[in-house]
DNA sequence: ATAATTTTTTAGGTTTGTCTAAAATTATTT
DNA sequence: AAATAATTTTAGACAAACCTAAAAAATTAT
């Protein structure tokens, strides 16, 4: 089991995320993710090619291997767990978790993070609903739907919130939605595509699209 | 409040480690410390002074400011508070923590710490018996005293140990002997400074001059 | 006080990860 | 199918943090 840079640690995460399934990445996307430039990521691509955990071929795009796609999960679980402890333990709101799990995911002690997820109680979850993946990098693949797709006054819990900016973070608290809320859809309007959505015994209220795009329920 | 890199954290607090109150380091003690080589602490002693960390001129050794001290007890208010952390929570045994929060240390973020501090009960010191600093990098001055000079017959209990390798922990191990252990001298021998001890109900045991060098005692 | 030794610094090189600018390749338009 | 545009790669630089080997300064011994 070798060990990785920070560096390296956030490409392949970055690249896990691009990819979804079997799809490839490309250069430019993944400088945009990054923040970097397109010239710095080719030479990474390089780097991890060497290192076996890409498929990469000059102007080709480039996906992870199965062992590039292993040591992502590992690193989505430390970043989930420690998500966890800190909503959960430290009591950090919601929106402040992200950032300090980013410097967290790469302490990469095996037996600190196995013993982290036994102290929490191995949660299936993280704060944003997303699935925190186990020892073996296994993940629990939860049938969620965007609210785009949500059928009128089809019942579903928020179970994962894709953007999450600032701006999103504060728009949700407005309204009252995070993870876990029970919502339904009570009008569609083809327009602009917003929607009525009634939670609780909240009165009804508006959503934008680009809102709707972000938030993904579960349906019972 | 700037932010350093982990390897200008690891000099400051080797340093702030090998300067007890107003001495001041040399060049090759650092290199030993952090077992590299003394051009590269020249290097970064230059980059420290920049930082008005140090107090440093060329062949004259150096020590920090007081902003360096500073710097120096934040880093090590996050060492300690990880290891009690590692300890108490995650279960890490007594010499497994040390290693881990190398690394948990350079995490910087002010908040995780201060919210790390209050969910442990603000600890006043780590699994080794160190005293942890406070917001303020304050410090309890614990009056302890090497197990050298406890008088005959004086009950104590084991605070400290100094030294972290894995060889002294076994040792300890074996004689059951950790932090917290009420223990008393029954009797000192001149010839090789070695000397018999009393713990509890057990036997009286033998330890030699080197292991009595590397424990401190607080004396009621 | 001078010579020998030790310590410390300088000079110059390496690796990692980044950058800019230019060249090569691929994709799109006309 | 050729021209234009966009994308990707190469070439060459730079900063951080380290290294080795040689020079400079300080210390110790004669």
């Amino acid at each position: 089991m070798l060990n990785f840079s920070t560096s390296e640690e956030n490409y392949i995460k970055a690249i896990f995320h691009l990819q979804q399934d079997d799809g490839t990445v490309s250069t430019n996307e993944l400088a945009r993710e990054l923040d970097t430039r397109p010239a710095s990521v080719t030479d990474m691509m390089k780097k991890l090619k060497a290192k076996k955990l890409l498929h990469y071929e000059a102007y080709q795009g480039f996906r992870l291997t199965q062992e590039g796609k292993r040591v992502a999960l590992m690193i989505i679980r430390r970043h989930r767990l420690w998500e966890y402890f800190l909503a959960e333990k430290l009591k950090f709101s919601w929106d402040e978790v992200h950032e300090v799990a980013e410097d967290l995911e790469h302490v990469s002690s095996k037996k600190l993070i196995d013993k982290l997820d036994e102290f929490l109680g191995f949660p299936r979850v993280d704060p944003h609903g997303d699935p925190i993946p186990d020892q073996e990098g296994r993940i629990e693949s939860s049938r969620q739907v965007c609210l785009l797709e949500l059928p009128l006054n089809k019942p579903a819990i928020v179970s994962h919130v894709s953007d999450q900016s600032t701006e999103i973070l504060e728009l949700l608290g407005h309204k009252n939605i995070g993870i876990g809320t029970k919502l339904e859809i009570k009008k569609k309007f083809d327009f602009d595509r917003s929607m009525e959505i009634k939670s609780g015994r909240l009165p009804v209220f508006t959503i934008s699209e680009q809102l709707a795009q972000n938030i993904f329920v579960k349906i019972g």
